[in-house]
This record gives C-alpha cells, sequence and structure tokens, in this order.
RNA sequence: GGCGACGUAGCUCAGUGGUAGAGCAGGGGACUCAUAAGCCCUUGGUCACUAGUUCAAAUCUAGUCGUCGCCA
C-alpha cells in the first residue's frame, strides 16, 4: 500500500534570490525526504510556491521604480532555475498571485469569520496626512526607544537589531514624505488564536517525535497564552478583504502565504486534471502523513497559526511533524545580503555542480544547531569523501569491470564469507537508513550510508580482484560482481542526497529506466491570470525501489567516466575574494 | 529582562550514570585496480566553568559564562 506524503515547503519570499543558508535550512531538507519517498514507490505531493504579497516586495519595488508584480516575476523565476538546477523535485511550485491562491484565502478567510474565529478590533497605527495613507512598519523611521539610534526602521532597529513596533518610534517620519505620522484608530480583523490554546496544546500533546526545540518553543508560547493576530493590514499590494466597507486594506502576508500549502494541492491537482485529487493528502479520514520544512524563524506560524487555522476552517490534515532547522551561518558570521555576506544559489550554480553543495549542506545540516558553510570544508568535503570515498569507490570497479569483464556484469562463482558479508552490510542499511530519514535525521542517514562506501573500500581492497585477475579469473569475476551489486545499492541510498551522480550511476549500471522523473517549468493560464510553475514528471510510480541492489550477470555497462569531480583547491581564494 | 536550544579532539558531530567515540584534517607505512583516490597504523580531549547528589557524572541538580533564537 503506498503512502500519501504531503511535502509543504516554506514559501520564499519573492524580493531576492534564494541563498545557501534558505537551502539548507528549508529546500534541500524536504527534497531528500521527497526523493526518498518517491523511491518507496510512496505518493508524495510536495508542494511551495513564492509569497509575492510581502511589504518588502512593495520597498525592492519602489526603490527600484518598478510595479511590485515585475519584482515578482523577476524572482520567481530566479526560484524556479534555482529549484532545477539544484534538483529540486517539487510537484508544483506556484505563487500566491493567482486566481486560485485568492480564491482559497477568500474562502479561508470567510469560513473562520463566520465561525467567530475571525473578530474585528480596533488598533492604532501610523498614518501620513501627506501621502493619505496609513504607513507598514517598514515604512517609517524614527529613534529607536532601546538604543537611541536615528534611522531605524519601524520594524527593525538595524543598529542594536530588536524587533520595533512602529508606534514607538522616537521621532517617527513617513520614509516618502518625511513628514511626521499621526497616530490614527483604524479597524482590523484578527485571527483570535486565544480560541485555539487549549486544542493545540491536546495536539502537541502526543507530538514526542517533534525536535526538542521545535516541541518546547510551541508548547512554552502555549504556556503564555496566544493572543488574537492581525491578519489584515492597510495597504495596496496584496489579497482584497472580502468585506464592504474595507475595500482599502488587504489580507496580511502570513495569513495567506500559510495557506498557500492548502491552494497549491488544490492548483497541483486542477493542473493534471484531476480536481479532487488533493483529497488524498487533505482530508484526515483518509491515511496519509505531511510534513513542514521550515527555517526555525517560522515555527510559531507552523507549530500554532497554521494548525489553528486548520482546526477552525475544519476537514483539514494538520501536520504531522515540522522539522524546522537552525540557521547557516557563512564563514562563521550571519548571511547579510546587505553586506554581500552570502552566497546566493544563482551564483553557485554558475560556477559549480549541484550534488557538492547538496552533500556538504546534508553532513553540515543545521537540524540541532546553528551550522556554518565554509568554503575550505566544502572543498573538503567533496574532495576526500564525496570523490575520495565514494566517487573514486564507483568509479575504479565500473571502469575495472568494464575493460575486464567484456563491458558487462560479470558471472560469479561461489561467494566467500567476505563476499556475503560486505552484501548483507549493504542490505541492512536500508532499514536504518529509511529510519533516519524518515524521522528527517538526515545528516545521519548520509552519515551511515558514507559508512558503508568507507566498509566497501576496505572490501575491495582485500578481495583485490586486480590480483586475482592474474591467477584467479573466477575469483576476481566473483568479486567484481559483489562490488559492482554494493556500488548499486549505494546508488539507490545515496540518491535522495546526490540524485544527480546517482542518476549518472545507475544508467553506466546499465539500466534504462531512470531512478527520478524530470523537472519542467510550465506556464499555467487561469481565466485571466497566467504564471509559471515548476512541476515534476514522475517515474515508476508505486514500484518500490529503495532495496538492495538485484543486479543481473551479464547486464551491459555503460562507459564509465566520472559521477563526481575534484575541485580545485584554488576555488577557496576566489571564493573568500568574493564575499563582503 | 523572561523562556528555549546549544556548548565533547584542529573542524563537523555521536554518546543521558559505570574505565572518553566516529568522520574529516594532521603524522607514519605498505600497495597500485582507481579522480596521486583507496587501505593499514597513529598523534590529539581537565566532555564551557563552579559547586553539589552518587560507590561512580560528559551524562542528574543548582548556579555562572558564551553562542543562537523567540518573547517583552
Amino acid at each position: 500500500m503506498n503512502e500519501k506524503i504531503l511535502v509543504s515547503v516554506a514559501w520564499p519570499y519573492a524580493n531576492s534570490p534564494l541563498h545557501l543558508g534558505q537551502v539548507a535550512g528549508a529546500y534541500l531538507p524536504p527534497d531528500i525526504f521527497a526523493r526518498y519517498h518517491r523511491l518507496r514507490g510512496n505518493d508524495v505531493l510536495m508542494v511551495s510556491g513564492s509569497d509575492t504579497h510581502g511589504t518588502p516586495i512593495t520597498v525592492t519595488a519602489e526603490r527600484e521604480g518598478v510595479e511590485p508584480g515585475a519584482v515578482v516575476e523577476r524572482f520567481h523565476r530566479s526560484f524556479l532555475d534555482t529549484f532545477v538546477g539544484l534538483g529540486f523535485s517539487f510537484d508544483l511550485f506556484t505563487h500566491t498571485d493567482t486566481e486560485n491562491h485568492w480564491e482559497v484565502t477568500l474562502r479561508f478567510f470567510r469560513r473562520l469569520l463566520e465561525r467567530g474565529y475571525v473578530t474585528k478590533q480596533t488598533m492604532q497605527a501610523l498614518y501620513c496626512e501627506e501621502c493619505h495613507r496609513f504607513l507598514a512598519d517598514r515604512y517609517v523611521e524614527g529613534t529607536c526607544p532601546f538604543c537611541g539610534y536615528e534611522d531605524a526602521r519601524g520594524d527593525q532597529c538595524d543598529k542594536c537589531g530588536k524587533p520595533l513596533d512602529a508606534l514607538d518610534l522616537i521621532k517617527p517620519r513617513c520614509k516618502f514624505s518625511g513628514d511626521t505620522p499621526v497616530v490614527r484608530d483604524t479597524e482590523h480583523f484578527f485571527l483570535d488564536l486565544s480560541q485555539f490554546n487549549e486544542p493545540l496544546k491536546e495536539w502537541i500533546a502526543d507530538k514526542d517525535y517533534w525536535r526538542t526545540s521545535v516541541r518546547n518553543f510551541s508548547l512554552g508560547m502555549l504556556e503564555e497564552g496566544l493572543r488574537p493576530r492581525a491578519i489584515t493590514r492597510d495597504i495596496s499590494w496584496g489579497i482584497p478583504v472580502p468585506v464592504e466597507g474595507y475595500e482599502d486594506k488587504r489580507i496580511y502576508v502570513w495569513f495567506d502565504a500559510v495557506i498557500g500549502y492548502l491552494s497549491a494541492s488544490i492548483e497541483w491537482a486542477r493542473n493534471r486534471g484531476t480536481p479532487d485529487a488533493w483529497l488524498d493528502w487533505w482530508d484526515p479520514q483518509r491515511p496519509a502523513r505531511s510534513y513542514y520544512f521550515i527555517g526555525k524563524d517560522n515555527t510559531f506560524f507552523h507549530t500554532l497559526i497554521w494548525p489553528a487555522m486548520l482546526l477552525g476552517y475544519g476537514d483539514l490534515r494538520l501536520p504531522h511533524d515540522v522539522p524546522a532547522n537552525e540557521y547557516l551561518t557563512l564563514e562563521g558570521k550571519k548571511f547579510s545580503s546587505s553586506r554581500n555576506w552570502a552566497i546566493w544559489a544563482p551564483d553557485y550554480l554558475s560556477r559549480y555542480d549541484p550534488d557538492p553543495i547538496r552533500y556538504y549542506l546534508t553532513t553540515h545540516a543545521p537540524e540541532s544547531s546553528d551550522s556554518d558553510f565554509s568554503w575550505s570544508e566544502f572543498l573538503a568535503a567533496n574532495n576526500n569523501e564525496l570523490v575520495g570515498t565514494w566517487g573514486n569507490l564507483a568509479h575504479r570497479i565500473l571502469t575495472f569491470a568494464y575493460r575486464n569483464f567484456e563491458g558487462r556484469v560479470p558471472q560469479p562463482a561461489e561467494l566467500t564469507a567476505e563476499d556475503q558479508a560486505i552484501l548483507d552490510t549493504t542490505a541492512e542499511a536500508f532499514g536504518p537508513v529509511a529510519a533516519d530519514i524518515e524521522a528527517c535525521r538526515f545528516r545521519a542517514a548520509l552519515a551511515r550510508v558514507m559508512a558503508v562506501a568507507r566498509e566497501a573500500n576496505r572490501y575491495l581492497d582485500v578481495a583485490a580482484p586486480w590480483k586475482a585477475l592474474k591467477v584467479d579469473r573466477a575469483r576476481a569475476a566473483t568479486a567484481v560482481f559483489v562490488t559492482l551489486r554494493v556500488v548499486d545499492s549505494l546508488t539507490v541510498l545515496l540518491a535522495p542526497f546526490v540524485p544527480f551522480g546517482s542518476e549518472k550511476l545507475h544508467a553506466t549500471l546499465g539500466y534504462d529506466e531512470p531512478l527520478f522523473g524530470t523537472q519542467e517549468i510550465v506556464p499555467y493560464q487561469e481565466a485571466e491570470r497566467r504564471h509559471l510553475g515548476l512541476t515534476y514528471h514522475g517515474v515508476s510510480q508505486g514500484v518500490e525501489r529503495w532495496v538492495p541492489s538485484a543486479l543481473q550477470p551479464g547486464q551491459a555497462l555503460r562507459e564509465p567516466s566520472p559521477a563526481f569531480k575534484k575541485l580545485d583547491d584554488a576555488i577557496v581564494e576566489q571564493e573568500l575574494a568574493r564575499l563582503g
């Protein structure tokens, strides 16, 4: 019985390219997870999209003197290309500026309103009389009440880093007109989270498999008690509030962004002509599991707010797990786009292959604490581990077999105890590696596989078919056969982590059908709007391929060439020079 | 200021009461099928600090310091 696995991935703001910190935290882990489940023959639905409605986007647009839509289009396209380049196998990567997403969001809003979970409240906000509009926090500048910095933004002080409320700024001024804004009352809709405090406590009570930081953080918030939270804003960019008298207001970006998981699932089903198919993952009466891959800054929205919204809406599946990651630092310091202390995914892909970074960011994944990216460590991990331990093992046995056994998998004679032992060791890895991946312990899973690769190197050194070939061809053939099977198994075990190299080795081993399907960027036309999406066309659906090798003697190999390449030591200096 | 996570070999991490572990890096060696890769041997730690509980603490308790995050 195939399992239905919903892989929900954080929605990136379409106002800058993706950097490696985001890749490590929120985008690579779900792809490993999804590819593993695809190999299992499970039905994966992996969705995400660009968040197009944030204030950061209007800030970027105004700075550049273009429409917000143009900013969105540019970075959405950038995300699509990055995901193709890194091999992130989204079933659908869409964005929030679609008719479908607006419909689903409004349906959500209306139902929560009808059920009394969304309520009206009057709050105070800064209003610029010169511009005739309310000012979003980021559109106000003034003196920081904590450190006295005079150019603090309304949402956060760049000097001391503290989050601010624009109302607390001393001597506030409008970012556009420079005028001093006035405090005005404004009515907004609030999601009354307090009604969900107890239901959420009950729901989290049995989530003992969540990461400790995620669970403790969520329980702590519930202990403090959740408060109503505004879900509309006085801005013009976003989804209009569907209530008379509120035409000038928009739904606050965080509210519609989380709904994207649902709307993207619905869009995916429609795009493929099976409009109800999304229910297989979302109907709580049917068997399925949902996972939300995010960075730790998003935990609150995914373990509390989104579940509250789902409880309020009803008849939808709540998250099974939210494996939030900590942060990645770069050469010991925080990523900072303004100081150019960042590695942008498009830049990386313009110079290097995807597998090395996938490998590095998995072995150094910020799963339990912050971790660091360093170019010298990256180089070492690629050259010593990915290439040295694994790539070389695969290459040496493939070239040896190709040259000495007529390009075919040789016929083995009787297996020795050593032959059987390495085959057993390899076969026995499938279970524990699967368990690690299913528990979202990707770093541990990969380490376990690499331990098998090292064991296989030791086996091959002892078996030494290059020596046996001269005195006992049958023994050499057997050792080559055994090693090829081990390499075949390792190719599958490593496929979720380094899919490009595994795909190449899989073909070299003589298989005609690929391990994975293909990605495609597709234009989707709605009634009036058109958008680009990334989708995935699977292969061998429903077939379990997470199994030890059954490579058959006589299978024709393809001419081997290295699946992974060494990187020149000089790149460390070159890349460090690009930073800062 | 409150809460939480983390702090173990140069680096990345495992280890939750019983004589400190792995991978990578560093040093030495034998080999040569292979991307000068792989294999064997090896150096290296007062387990952040202090006090306590215990026959016994990296592991439990209290406190201190540091890093990160959330909240105020």
